[in-house]
DNA sequence: TACAAAAAGTAAATCGTTTTATCCAGATCG
DNA sequence: CGATCTGGATAAAACGATTTACTTTTTGTA
């Protein structure tokens, strides 16, 4: 065991410089130093400039911890996601931490892992935590654990993509509904009057959006249309099979001119079985997937996809809660309805539709 | 001043219960709470159960910053990854949160986004909180700016994945190096005699490995191998162009009969150029992919991959770091290799491979 | 029964900040 | 000239725990 020589140890790193260090090294109080390190005003140049110096001699830094112990705003921002495997919510972290710095706080991430109770129970820790406010990516909806939880604990939160505007919570989504909608249009439009609608769990608030703003719309262009919804919930051998055998009992004029899958996932499955079948995109079908993926732009056909507003999302969702944390606002709950952006690529164009209608035509 | 004041402010929460709360309850010092609450056995059971029903009664939960304030370890792990967008990596989180947990830790993520730069600040910054320790995976080695970082601030740490073994800093990778010679191994047994090699930035210790391993055990089994070495650091379209024209320069005799592609990514690539030029998978072409995917078991045909450890890493990570970081161990840094799985599907398999030299041989 | 040792309990110091209440020296004013 | 402000500065009180250094009780032993 060292002992004794307790300043400049090897292994530990020599104390860290305090504010009261700061403080005695410049001739001022801490109260000073503290001023000076928030940027209030109230500071005779001379002094201030006497501490910055004994800042940078002493490489002194805030301790957060300390700092937040004792103010009301501790400015510590939670997020709880349901899943950080997934590049759509690893993308919203980004952002949401991105804008956090931004605005000078912390971020302090959790992954509920799709589960409810857990969701829960982070919502608690963060509130151990004293958060300034909350982001949360509630597993199902804004019905869940996770919500119930914020506000039997009074907390600050925003509620962000898995839920539906909601008078009681300020919320942040991409247009789910009006993205399917414009999917409606492009494939209606195209001429296309027998489409499947395929896609996984149909548990979340998300998923219900995007399944009727596509049939409402499909619906109202033309009530004669054909959708067939195929939505499961099961393991990936099992919508693996599923596909194909919908695929093996809607052939030749059974078979629908168009697919719209619903998640990333959702949209390699058909693609492969597609492939497997010899199937022509966008000849013989043409295909469009929710969520927009690296790959989809690689792959041949390139495919189109509606691809969410994750950034623009990731902002909205620190701006709204600092609003109410900063300038205490208590006005209505905000809902905001973020727009997605379609990208065409091959697998589905209006161009490609109609030439295809053109020579059904002729 | 705060005396039988418990105002039910309607906004606020009722001000939370603090230490003394519950020590006032069950008549007892702060001191014996504290025992009780982590677990020190020198309490009177009888005075153990009061503070238990008080803590219940008062809905106490310990306060994480103001209980690591004092003490010299505050049970907070930083952990800093180079990109949250990726699956792996998020998976890589995903296992680091839930070994924290479980041994009783806090843990802050942070992401660099790839650059050297912040990741030297996020560094600097975990140090500010004080954490325990922290788990770094470097953007691009153990000598990069991060690395400096933690050894100037005195900081525990664990290097974990695009490192090599280093004898300053404890270690936890994948096993690329022999995954890449078990790859080599499948292909030249199965008879391959050019091949290429094809992946994404040559920068990362991690995929220096993939390469040299490969290279190395190839030549080692048969001197006279042919291996094309394509490895790119710039855009996705002009790694898209790369992959197709070597493919046109590199045609009938020419064309290699097998691909190790180094990323997911790069695989996915590969495997679309192949798919359009309508080259059978396997019996014309071999496919192995270095980090296996989700996908990969969807697509047609499936993909053979090697499967990295993962979760088995970030459990090491964790325990490697705490072992320093509660056992105060001192002793040579420890430098894990985590093997890798080969997950043999149809893209290239022993099997196959030797039907086909059968019947090249007849 | 008496006394030392061990166990249990507590007051107070501590951690590194922020915030509050106070103080002080000048400036302004009547 | 005395009273009132006022911009700057500060000592000291939080913040909510842990930990230290004792004190008090209980237990064990002679």
């Amino acid at each position: 065991m060292p002992q004794g020589d307790s300043r400049q140890n090897p292994r530990q790193n020599p104390r860290r410089a305090t504010i009261h260090d700061v403080a005695r090294k410049a001739g001022v109080s801490t109260a000073t130093v503290s001023k000076v390190m928030r940027g209030i005003a109230t500071v005779k140049p001379a002094n201030a400039d006497r501490v910055r110096e004994a800042v940078a001699a002493l490489d002194y830094r805030i301790d957060p911890l300390a700092s937040g112990l004792r103010g009301e705003n501790r400015r510590i921002i939670g997020a709880i996601v349901p899943d950080l495997e997934s590049p759509f919510f690893g993308a919203l972290v980004t952002g949401l931490e991105r804008a956090a710095e931004e605005s000078g706080y912390h971020m302090i991430v959790a992954s509920s892992r799709e589960s409810e109770a857990r969701e829960a129970d982070l919502v608690a820790r963060m509130n151990d935590w004293r958060v300034s406010g909350t982001i949360l990516v509630p597993v199902r909806s804004e019905r869940g654990p996770g919500a119930r939880q914020l506000k039997a604990l009074g907390m600050q939160a925003v509620l962000v993509d898995r839920v539906s505007p909601d008078d009681r919570y300020d919320t942040v989504t991409a247009d789910n509904y009006a993205a399917s909608a414009a999917v409606a249009d492009l494939l209606i439009g195209a001429g296309h009057r027998h489409i499947l609608l395929h896609g996984a769990t149909r548990n979340s608030e998300a998923m219900r959006m995007r399944i009727g703003g596509f049939e409402a719309r499909a619906h109202a262009l033309d009530p004669t249309v054909r959708i067939d919804t195929r939505v499961t919930d099961d393991t990936r051998e099992v919508q693996r099979q599923a596909i194909s055998a919908y695929f093996d009992t809607h052939t030749g004029a059974a078979r629908p001119s168009a697919v719209y899958s619903l998640s990333q996932h959702a949209t390699l499955l058909v693609l492969c079985e597609l492939r497997r079948r010899a199937v022509a995109i966008p000849d013989e079908i043409a295909l469009v997937g929710f969520d927009d993926a690296d790959w989809m732009q690689t792959t041949w056909p390139t495919i189109t996809a509606v691809a969410q507003p994750v950034a623009t999302m990731a902002k909205a969702a620190v701006a709204v809660l600092l609003a109410r944390v900063e300038r205490r606002s208590t006005s209505f709950p905000v809902s905001r309805l973020e727009p997605c952006r379609m990208i065409l690529r091959e697998s589905a164009s209006a161009h490609h539709a109609l030439s295809r209608r053109a020579r059904r035509g002729g």
